[in-house]
DNA sequence: CTGTTAGCGCCTTCAC
DNA sequence: GTGAAGGCGCTAACAG
């Protein structure tokens, strides 16, 4: 049975461009131009087009659009995994303002086996979508070298690497560990100490924060460092050293909500009240923990804002051509949640 | 400056399987039949292309590949949103399933815009996806109509509909209700209440609890049947009227977490303890859930375990061709967890 | 096992 | 504003 290798199903051979023009009686380009750039064709024309798909039931195939015009509408979103994901805000709202634009998105989840993720890059990559966006890292060097080869606009997202590929939206940890180190100070607390991850960004929000400290005149900050990855163990742990030395803190800044469900389940056994024996800030803001701590307060990023940005350089990208500055940066902010009574 | 349409940047050609055959000394068919099936080419054939492909860093035009050979290893998947969702590790499993198998997954998102669902299932239909993945619903009657008349293999997962399109991936709501109602009566509980959504599914299950119960010889069950959608309030206010009665339950029955989360709500403001005074079950155990409230029994659903059968129903159908049965059924199961101390 | 031929369905460029 | 030719990069079908 020679059936044509685009059929759709049984016997129906695939509707096409042809077929819709010759039932709206013009000329297959222009009912292309009817469907992409309405206002290129005269009013008739295109009611006459827009009628015979809809009678037809036409389907435009983006393959051959993209094989010809090599705009495919695609946006490939990375990420590390879906599941009980702090970037599903990001995500969702980068989704909603692409498909708003007339973008699709292909999703790869690179948070498992490093070296499937190269695989899964090439595999992106062979769709030759429009642009590819970065949420967490892109684990390989190999990788990250491909993409810039590629030529595809990209953003990252959330994870600041200090030498983008391309296009890079987040915020600036430095500007967040002063603001809490001000937001702190302003409320009175003096003697602070800090619990954070053996991690490039917590550090760099640590050592802000105390530089912003010590602006202020204020003493010495013990710092007590835990490895990765983040723990309850690790948080509480900490909150055993820093309690051990003589000085007491009013404050003990962590460098994520774990860590600081970790110190907030240390002073529970201590039968510390939080805050007034001692109050604690996370970092994150991760809906558990506004539910399971209420007295934690923490640093929220706007993953949704995060979304809408990177969506917006891309747009704005992909509108205005390539021979636009590359690695721009673009922060969001962050917002400080405090739930201390106090 | 005539630069090639395709071009992916600065000067640089765009590389063809054209290019990689010439450096390999054989000709384009050979190349494509190397890289997509090794095992009908010659073993030193495959060796000069894979040497040539790394050599020129050559990434296959999938767009192309689709076009001609009317397979694109897409598989489009819908679902309601992606923030908080219960659906995530179906996803996931799902995605990681089909990436292995060298599928790559469109992504949609329904839960907005009922009518903008059409544009997008028009979009997604555009790219001729080897298949479509429906978890939840599709809202749209019309939008379930184009896809049955498009010829793609569907599969719906989750959310059983009564008249599934093609295949369908769930358990069953009437065996939840059987379980639960058998479960819970083995322990010794009589005097039964439900709250209840008003929604059809929520109401299968408890129609077969009741069915269960009678069939033991048990009371009338006493139903509250809050509306939609499921909140807090809704059950708190199906005890209240609940209690309101002569016959106070041991066991409240509920159709969803968040309704039983209300139920807990007002059974701590009334002071009764959970679940000497009266146990409550919930359904679908969302994480958060089980870390407010551990004295929660609920139902849940093995998510990842869904996805993997659909990701494997999926599989099958592409591997064996269209002229399989279609409407095929699988059931998934489901697993009672019982968090009461007793 | 390998090569040739002929499209897949659309969009580009250029003419009218 | 509209149309005609040509090609995007790949693979199905057949021939060798």
């Amino acid at each position: 049975m020679p059936k044509k290798p685009g059929a759709v199903s049984s016997g129906k051979k695939t509707l096409t461009l042809i077929d819709v023009a010759k039932v709206a009686g013009v000329s297959p380009i222009t009912v292309s131009r009817a469907l992409s750039r309405p206002e290129v064709v005269s009013q008739q024309a295109r009611e006459k087009v827009i009628a015979a798909v809809r009678q037809t039931g036409y389907v435009s195939n983006m393959l051959a659009g993209g094989l010809a015009g090599s705009k495919t509408r695609l946006v490939a979103i990375f990420l590390p995994t879906i599941a009980n994901s702090i970037f599903a805000d990001t995500v969702q709202a980068l989704m909603d303002r692409l498909a708003q634009a007339g973008y699709q998105t292909l999703l790869g989840l690179t948070g498992y086996c490093a070296e499937q993720e190269e695989k899964l890059l090439e595999a992106v990559l062979g769709r030759r979508p429009d642009g590819i966006v970065l949420i967490g890292t892109l684990h390989t060097a190999a990788s990250r070298l491909r993409l810039a080869q590629s030529g595809v606009p990209v953003v990252e997202a959330w994870d600041l690497s200090d030498d983008p590929l391309d296009m890079l939206v987040g915020f600036s940890h430095e500007a967040v560990g002063q603001a809490t180190a001000r937001h702190l100070t302003a409320k009175g607390y003096q003697r602070f100490a800090v619990v954070t991850l053996d991690d490039p960004r917590g550090l760099r929000r640590t050592d802000s924060l105390i530089a912003e400290l010590e602006r202020q005149g204020l003493q010495p900050v013990r710092v007590h460092v835990a490895a990765a990855p983040a723990t309850l163990a690790g948080g509480r742990e900490g909150l055993r050293q820093l309690l051990d030395q003589a000085h007491t803190p009013q404050i003990v800044v962590c460098s994520s909500d774990t860590l600081a469900q970790g110190v907030l389940a240390e002073a529970a056994s201590r039968h510390l009240r939080v805050p007034q024996d001692l109050a604690v800030m996370g970092f994150g803001d991760l809906s558990s923990a506004a539910h399971v701590f209420p007295a934690l307060s923490t640093v929220r990023v706007d993953g949704q804002k995060i979304g809408e940005q990177v969506a917006l350089a891309l747009l704005e990208r992909f509108t205005s051509g390539p021979e636009q500055p590359c690695a721009v940066r673009i922060d969001t902010g962050f917002t400080l949640i405090d739930r201390h009574s106090t």
